[in-house]
RNA sequence: GGGCGGGUAGCUCAGUUGGUUAGAGCAACUGGUUUACACCCAGUAGGUCGCAGGUUCGAGUCCUGUCCCGCCCACCA
């Protein structure tokens, strides 16, 4: 007999390694079999194990895992990214302990050191996800800066510039002059944040001591103010327009210009225009060709063009010292607190800075088809809503600043001719190889934004561009991905860029329908939602709110986190972390195991190496109501499970396993077994047990494929098992009758005498133990059914008596829909207190009673509703009105007592 | 400013297209070493389904308004 527990982590150590060791997870191309591809959603190389990546990859393990008992080709793509600013501030950091930077080192020797951190440290979280059972193909393992998948980012660049796609411009970018490089728009995360409003007095040059006031957050950028522009039909500004004014800080005439842009009811009206500082500004900038003055630096301080006075000066620094500089000339007339947004840098956390800048730049290609295959469902997101996000975000794109002045990432395959202007594409090489006297030329410096390379991940990861690997990969076979699981927040930084990166980069041309479906890149996103703790606040490291999730798999085994966490993830809706649920997960385990124990009293003879095997062994002739009753509930549980699975429900399809193994199998149908152990009974405990080991095998693979091996269920491993579905086993099953004695409906009838007896009894207070004799009163035909389970209702209530009675008795009573149960509690009876409950249990039914009456007399009622609503509240209230003439009559008895 | 999601038992959540008496787990309480499991079994209690209207024979479910909480987008400087 095995233990009464198990360790989780010797168990599942050895299967994965089994598993790895007999290539279970390996690709096979193998048509006419459907083929069934994930992409993992790459993790950084510097990150580590988080509750969402064990949520992320949990769901697409069973997904997987799923695929595989469905009879398809699995290929579960494995990887990292390279993480550019992240790592790259990594290693900077290293450096600064040295008290050096990246421009002491160099680049070759920068590029070296981050390369060491990675092969250090970047493959962690690929070993923490093997410890959560992730049944991926590693020998497929990409990383985005391979040499091949390299080549794949240098191509697309490439391409693109080819097609007119990419250009270099000058351009307003979001600047972190932290990390010194530029941004994304999608970067930028907007912040409410407390600062001040400055009302700056500007004089106007024609008419001296007179003076126009703008409003501004920013009055360190006051020297690179090249107009003053108002809306050109507010009233109050009308004898400006055409003049001038004097910039109040290195003093020089601007002028004062009309444009729509400008709000007439914020602030005074009139507003700085500070092209190089400010997107309004710039675009306002443009439209009446100003110049563009930058006074900050990269390094986020004033240069020399912001004046002596305030050059080398920090930005925040200087918006003081101008206010006070201002104040003290008589040129602030007032200045109020005020809570603005302000764009921030994501990684660094500082403000980003609007600066002009010369830099890369995608106009999307593709951006109606890629709408286009969301609505017309080729691609489906689940939950359907963020479709929404994602068509606005299209509806409202913006072209993509790639470039980013950091070294770690691909660099631009750009290269400039030496000495020559590099602002004149005569000049440039563009191509992924370089040109061939590269002592000529110089390449480009930066490198493209790591989500550049990502967009291509299920293009690259299967082979493409290169014909032979993509041969070798099986791309024609495995592309387009099935489904894709991962969080909405990036929706726009990588769904919707691999979207159009597949329909763009996979030919040329205009797209029919069917070609864009050829072209997607997955057919199915499912968004997980994320998880905060119990409080309701995002897990995160800086709040270390956030479990250790190998400290959850050491102590509840990755079986027990996969199936906790699931459970608490309802579909697509933010999750709250509950470690007691990862609880009830390893609960959920160690009660499979012991079902097992259970199976284990019986005779373990007899072949259950194959499905067909087991029913082979089932003497339908001898199978008894609970027999059939079990099997069809099982039936029934497959039925509704295949449902949820095919809607991504996974919470609410592991309920309903949960339902059928606990309740219906262990609380019922293992404990009625006990009565009758016989040959049969363990035949059918071995087919639900088998089942229950398929169904359960995606969510805790561990468990399930050791006890799997453990009751010789067959010679492959559970893992490579197919699962017949409900209706193939339906098929297999169809020598038992199951249709003709309405068998559940008999045992959902039995159960509900069993549980309303005992609850009597425990009303009564009476110790489950202690043995109490009980009558039952029920109609003829009736009695051969509580007669059929006699023996398993006494030995359910723990009762040596359970006989007939033809009358109603002045005992305590329960009345059920098979007939009336009396409790002889052996003169003890406390009538007054009897009394008290049944007056309180007739008054809920008359309660009943009146409600249904009240609707059956309800003429509308009758005429509208369907037939089986009408039958069924007639049915209740027969039922009712049956059960409060059963307890009348034994509350009068009791009262002639009294 | 626009959009989205949520408000159901003390807590976390289920509740298909409106239809029998609104469910589960956890927590609480009561009783149990019943020959798989105390990581267990049996049972009890706990809800005016955010609020107000409306549609309907019938509303947790549909409509309108409203109040909270959370998220995303947006150039009021």
């Amino acid at each position: 007999m095995i233990d009464t527990s198990y360790s989780s982590n010797d168990l599942e150590q050895k299967w994965y390694a089994k598993w790895l060791r007999n290539d279970c997870f390996r690709r096979k191309i193998s048509p006419p079999k459907d083929a069934y591809t994930i992409v993992i959603p790459p993790p950084n190389v510097t990150g580590i194990l988080h509750m969402g990546h064990i949520l992320n990859n949990t769901i697409q393990d069973v997904l997987v895992r799923r695929a595989r008992q469905k009879n398809q080709s699995v290929f579960w793509i494995p990887g990292t990214d390279h993480a550019g600013i992240s790592l790259q501030i990594k290693v900077e950091k290293e450096l600064a302990k040295q008290n050096k930077t990246r421009h002491d080192v160099g680049r070759e020797a920068f590029l070296n050191l981050a390369r060491e951190w990675r092969e250090k440290h970047g493959n962690i979280i690929l070993d923490q996800l093997k410890k959560l059972g992730v049944s991926c193909d590693w020998s497929a393992l990409k990383y985005t800066l391979d040499s091949d998948y390299s080549r794949a980012v240098l191509a697309t660049f490439v391409e693109w510039y080819r097609r007119g796609y990419i250009y270099k411009g000058l351009r307003l970018v979001n600047w972190c002059p932290i990390s010194m490089t530029a941004l994304s728009d999608e970067e930028v995360i907007m912040r409410q944040q407390d600062s001040s409003l400055y009302y700056v007095k500007y004089e106007i040059v024609e008419k001296p001591g007179t003076f126009i006031t703008v409003a501004t957050t920013r009055p360190e950028t006051i020297m690179g103010d090249v107009a003053v522009a108002v809306h050109p039909a507010d009233e109050r500004y009308q004898d400006f327009l055409g003049l001038h004014c004097w910039r109040p800080i290195r003093r020089e005439a601007i002028p004062i210009i009309a444009d729509e842009a400008v709000l007439k009811d914020f602030g005074t009206g009139a507003l700085k225009i500070t092209p190089a500082h400010d997107t309004v500004d710039f675009e306002i900038g443009q439209r009446h060709g100003l110049a563009a003055i930058g006074v900050i630096d990269k390094n986020g301080k004033l240069n020399q063009f912001a004046g002596l006075e305030f050059a080398g000066m920090d930005r925040f620094k200087a918006r003081e010292k101008v206010g006070e500089y201002l104040k003290k000339n008589g040129l602030l007339s007032k200045k109020e607190n005020y809570v603005n947004s302000v764009g921030f840098s994501e990684r660094a956390g500082v403000p980003v800075e609007p600066m002009l800048s010369e830099q890369w730049f995608l106009r999307y290609p593709c951006v109606e088809e890629a709408k286009w295959a969301i609505q017309k469902g080729f691609i489906r997101f689940r939950p359907e809503r963020w479709e929404k996000t994602y068509i606005y975000w299209l509806d409202n794109i913006k072209d993509w600043c790639i470039s980013r002045q950091l070294w770690w990432g691909h660099r631009i395959p750009v290269w400039y001719r030496k000495g020559k202007d590099r602002s004149d594409p005569q000049n440039w090489h563009v191509s992924v190889d370089g040109p061939g006297d590269p002592e000529n030329w110089d390449q480009d410096e930066d490198v493209l934004d790591t989500w550049f390379s990502s967009a291509i991940w299920p293009l690259a990861t299967l082979g493409w561009p290169d014909k032979e690997a993509m041969k070798e990969m099986g791309f024609d076979y495995f592309y387009p991905t099935a489904d894709l699981v991962t969080g909405p927040d990036i929706i726009f930084f990588w769904v919707a860029r691999m979207i159009i990166s597949g329909l763009s980069l996979l030919g040329e041309g205009v797209l029919s329908d069917d070609e864009i479906r050829r072209r997607i890149p997955f057919k199915n996103v499912y968004f997980t939602g994320i998880i905060r703790d119990h409080l309701g606040r995002k897990m995160s490291k800086s709040l270390g709110n956030s479990p250790d999730p190998l400290d959850l798999i050491e102590k509840y085994g990755a079986d027990g986190v996969r199936i906790g966490l699931l459970s608490m993830a309802p579909h697509g809706q933010d999750i709250l972390f509950s470690e007691d649920r990862v609880a009830q997960g390893k609960k959920l385990c160690t009660k499979l195991w012991n079902s097992f124990r259970f199976r284990q009293q019986g005779s373990m003879e007899g072949d259950r190496g194959s499905l067909a095997a087991i029913v082979e062994r089932i003497d339908s002739s001898a199978l008894e109501t609970d027999d059939m009753a079990i099997l069809g509930k099982l039936l029934e549980t497959m039925d509704e499970f295949e449902h949820a699975m095919a809607d991504y429900e996974f919470n609410r399809a592991l309920q309903i396993l949960y339902t059928f193994f606990w309740n219906d199998y262990c609380d019922w149908y293992i404990e009625i077994s006990k009565m009758r152990a016989n040959g049969t009974v363990w035949v059918v405990h071995d087919l639900i047990l088998r089942q229950l080991l398929l169904l359960f095998h995606p969510f805790i693979p561990f468990v399930t494929e050791e006890l799997w091996q453990r009751h010789g269920y067959g010679e492959k491993f559970l893992s490579e098992e197919l699962l017949e579905s409900s209706d193939e086993l339906r098929h297999k099953l169809s020598k038992i009758d199951f249709g003709k004695a309405a068998v559940m409906e008999e045992i959902e009838h039995i159960r509900e005498l069993v549980a309303a007896t005992r609850a009597l009894k425990a009303q009564f207070g009476l110790a489950s133990r202690r043995d109490v004799k009980f009558y039952f009163k029920a109609d003829s035909g009736v009695k051969e059914i509580i007669a059929r389970h006699r023996c398993d209702i006494k030995y359910l209530l723990l009762t040596q008596f359970f006989e007939e009675t033809s009358e109603a008795l002045e005992l305590p009573t329960t009345v059920v829909t098979l007939g009336s149960i009396y409790m002889d509690t052996a003169g003890s009876l406390d009538v007054i207190a009897e009394k008290e409950r049944l007056r309180r249990e007739l008054m809920e039914l008359d309660r009943l009673i009146e409600m249904n009456q009240k609707k059956l007399q309800n003429e509308n009622f009758l005429r509208r509703a369907p037939e089986e609503v009408i039958a069924g509240a007639r049915n209740l209230l027969a039922e009712n009105v049956a059960k409060k003439k059963e307890l009348e009559a034994v509350f009068s008895k009791l009262s002639t007592i009294s």
